[in-house]
DNA sequence: CCGATATTTCAGTACTTACAGAAATTAGCG
DNA sequence: CGCTAATTTCTGTAAGTACTGAAATATCGG
């Protein structure tokens, strides 16, 4: 497949930002091209294009597998297994996040937890005890949050998303007549 | 600087995740250390402390501080740089989001916005030229989005994160009667 | 069940990054 | 202005990661 000169950029931007990102190249620019072509394709396609060595395509359509980013299809007629990402950009973001969060966060609760409930926990200095339970509280707080948000509708996210920072002006609304809160 | 069990357990953790982070293990590490130390350390002391080489230990300070998270303090009667980490976790928190956008976020959002302003933008395909727009435009939102968060008084955002999925009944109730949402 | 095609695994190599130790530079102090 | 302590820069090496090409394995059609 011939990229055109917008789609090969995009492409190129792609697997230089995936070092940032936590992906190599190889992974970003392949999951650039499905999501840029729209349509399955299949691994020969993938390496041809790239021009990258067809193992490697293999490895890195298996790691966007573990990421929850692509899925295997298969055409009538076709034996080879053809891959498609979602071309919905809010489903990609979610995957993102949520796998991202899971890889980068949680991990870090999670021994922040053990620390503090460790036997050893009170023999640290007051200060670092606080600032280690301080730390978790605030990890706690934007985990419960963050899974709170990945559950809510795209439309829905995306009123709260827009309201930006007036949602302030409803938030101190809700304290001072606290029925506008609902339940939930 | 002999370290307690809890705090050794934190800073080895800490060092293991900065490669999940985008730092690596000694940056994530000195950071750790300074953060459960509570008070400026001397870089001959970190390294000590961690047991690596004291030019590493200069490296990763000078990382740190192209993060904004440590900054060079004197004291009396000393003539070497100790350096000092905010003890505020929310402080922390921020930093990092700002710092990670500007690094991951930000140059694709530039990078799409010369794409979708290419005179070759026209010639892709159809699909394509809507996916990368759909893109940019979330990307957009998210962006102004997360300056407006990070813009917000600590409580005022904390206030927000506790509300989590509870927002939504604001956001419908605010919709229904626009006078709600107030201005900014 | 055989042959052809597709896919994965593996071993070696290239590339990149992290690090130590030495050398060079900078900054205070007498 | 020279001496000493502190810090940074530099160079080589080690460690880690990414990638290729070949070999092994799996899958499908006939």
């Amino acid at each position: 497949m011939e990229l055109k000169p917008v789609a090969e950029r995009f492409v190129l931007h792609w697997g230089e930002m995936g070092s940032t990102w936590g992906v190599n190249r190889t992974v970003a620019q392949v999951h650039a091209l499905l999501f840029i072509a729209g349509r399955p394709l299949h691994a020969e396609e993938i390496a041809e294009t790239l021009g990258v060595a067809r193992s490697n395509v293999s490895m890195s359509l298996r790691e966007l597998q573990n990421w929850n980013l692509i899925r295997v299809v298969h055409l009538l007629g076709d034996r080879r297994d053809h891959f498609d990402v979602t071309s919905d950009v809010w489903n990609l973001f979610r995957t993102v996040v949520r796998e991202r969060k899971s890889r980068e966060f949680n991990p870090t609760v999670n021994v922040l937890r053990e620390c503090t409930q460790s036997p050893d926990f009170s023999r640290e200095d007051a200060g670092a005890q606080a600032r280690i339970k301080e730390t978790l509280a605030l990890m706690e707080v934007l985990s419960t949050w963050a899974d709170e948000m990945l559950a809510l509708k795209p439309e829905t996210l995306m009123k709260i998303l827009k309201l930006g920072a007036r949602i302030q002006n409803l938030v101190a609304k809700a304290k001072r007549t606290p029925k506008a809160d609902g339940a939930s």
